[in-house]
DNA sequence: CTGTTAGCGCATTCAA
DNA sequence: TTGAATGCGCTAACAG
């Protein structure tokens, strides 16, 4: 390790014989210094090799300039994006990322949450785990009136802005297509209904159903962990059963399509026998075979907007509260395994 | 925001009439303290709600106990394994870290580097973008004799370790396999030749060739960015070859996966016509029919291998630098895009 | 085993 | 418009 010793104000003042509190003003742009000072301020601090001590600045102003971000995992487009538009949004207002992600697990969740604590970071941004029960471990922020905003998978919390879409109505309107397609006994599966994604689907679901007039059935609804292993065991599930639906709208792409890939590989025909659709238009929904129908909304936007309401709470704006809950827009993409034979016989 | 103020190590120290410093040590387990005093420094610091501050430690120390990683992308299942077991040794070892994606871009590099470096990480891990030419960007690190450890798509020089898998050995057995399947023709698409993992796989192809008894022919070597978009252009130019090959080797699954598909919608027959081999073992090559033949190394092994060298380097455990390459294993997953009719027959 | 002392680099109050 | 002085909270000599 090396220990060149780094260039403070004290040595940039002492190069342009004024005191180190001007030299600190002048590199923020404090208003009452003049324009010639702060000029050669930049300058010498350019020259010299200058790079301001965070540590120092944070412990003096009692503030990191850091916002943290917890989510379940980041191998998905759809959380790339989110990152993606969080970082551009964070970045430019002047404030650093730390990321890391729950792998699913309330345990690790808790871990991450300490860990943001102890970095004391400025404000959090949080998509909850899949079994995440209550929100205790995010309490010391709430109590030290950090700002906690939930994204995507949310809890409901008075001090808390959640950014959502509006997974009701996705549900609703994706079961209604299955519907509209010729399908008369349709399954759902979903994840913890602990997770507002997950329930919301499931309610616009059923009650797409009852719209329709079609009873709902116990049977058919599924709750695994949406993994591909678990959609296969669904599989295999939806095989042995006397009366197999024939429509199956899953909660995310990845269950639907590791649970069509398995019914097919024991004869069943996507779409005809029994047709698709999942959520969240992953880039898996175009490569299988047929082409899945689901739901797209935008990763990059949520971020954005997320990142932007934490960032309006950390500058006093407060107007956010008023619509507590952000719901963006979603979208049906309607493909090939939706679309039963008759149907196209029909057109 | 709230200012409930912060416990501070003066007030454990008040409480327990003992000095600062002592609380400073009891807490950080120094050898020098009476296991009683530290039992009950660490019993107040509980009590009374004490977290450390970070700031003010890293500003006395003179280093920030963090790491940080720059990749390409986050949203793969690989990068994210790789991040997996960075994270667990990395937290083991008692350091914080910061994760940034360049996102493919040179630019977003240059920019994600400052940051790091203006964090003052005490060391890095980096995977380099598409088109990063130079690592003019990193040798601040270098200068400062800050560690820098470059993994997957790397750059030589003398003060970096890397870590990567054999890319060469890799692309030689699955170009060999593609012969021995029987294909006589085969392209090869890879991406830019200045990452040393598409340069390597592209060498291992050719010689493979050449060892078989293949001339190699120009038209039958491809570049692009490895992307589903490229890849679907590059379908496009293969069906409009006169002599079209009868074997495809992309230096990644994506790449693999997009331009067979858009093949097939134009008659091609996978594997018959045309057999096709991949790179990675995304999950994607399991879902395509048929499944993509491909290599598959262990993101999570890349990881810890990776933070287990840094941590040596920051612990002055410099035996890492007699093999200043590490290579890890990769193995060749073969499925059935790879197999050609004739073999079945065969067997 | 524990205490005293000093200073890491910066931002801010108060004075000028 | 600028400077002097102070302390944020912690750790590491050094001294006992």
């Amino acid at each position: 390790m090396n220990h060149h010793k780094e260039v403070t104000i004290y040595d940039i003042a002492k190069t342009l014989n004024i005191s180190a509190a001007t030299v600190s003003r002048g590199l923020k742009d404090h208003p009452a210094i003049s324009k010639n000072t702060k000029k050669r301020i930049i300058e010498a601090a350019k020259a010299m090799g200058y790079r301001s001590n965070t540590f120092a600045s944070n412990l003096r102003r009692q503030r990191t300039n850091t916002i943290g971000i917890i989510v379940p995992r980041l191998n998905s487009t759809f959380m790339s994006d989110v990152i993606a538009g969080m970082e551009k949004i964070v970045n430019d207002a002047g404030y650093n990322l730390i990321i890391s992600q729950s792998l699913e697990s309330v345990e690790k969740e808790i871990k991450n949450a300490a860990t943001m604590f102890n970095n004391r970071v400025d404000g959090l941004l949080v998509s909850l785990a899949y079994n995440t029960e209550n929100i205790n471990h995010f309490s010391q922020f709430i109590k030290k009136g950090i700002p906690l905003i939930f994204f995507d998978r949310v809890y409901e919390h008075p001090a808390c802005p959640t950014i959502v879409i509006n997974n009701y109505k996705a549900g609703y309107e994706i079961t209604s297509h299955l519907i509209e397609q010729g399908c008369k006994d349709i399954m759902h599966i979903s994840g913890s209904q602990l997770r507002n994604v997950y329930l919301q689907r499931c309610k616009g679901y059923k009650d797409a159903l009852a719209d329709h007039g079609i009873p709902f059935k116990n049977n058919n609804l599924i709750i695994n962990n949406l993994s591909a292993t678990e959609a296969t065991q669904t599989a295999h599930q939806i095989l042995s059963m006397p009366d197999r639906p024939d429509g199956i709208f899953a909660a995310n792409d990845t269950c639907a399509v590791s649970c069509m890939i398995e019914l097919r590989k024991h004869g069943v025909r996507i779409p005809d026998d029994i047709a698709f659709a999942g959520f969240n238009n992953d880039p898996i929904s175009q490569i299988v075979e047929p082409n899945l129908t689901t739901v797209d909304y935008k990763g990059n936007e949520m971020g954005a907007v997320a990142a932007r309401t934490l960032i309006g709470h950390l500058n006093g704006n407060f107007d956010f509260l008023l619509t507590n809950t952000l719901m963006l827009r979603h979208e049906l993409i309607i493909r090939e395994s939706s679309l039963k034979k008759e149907m196209f016989y029909e057109q």
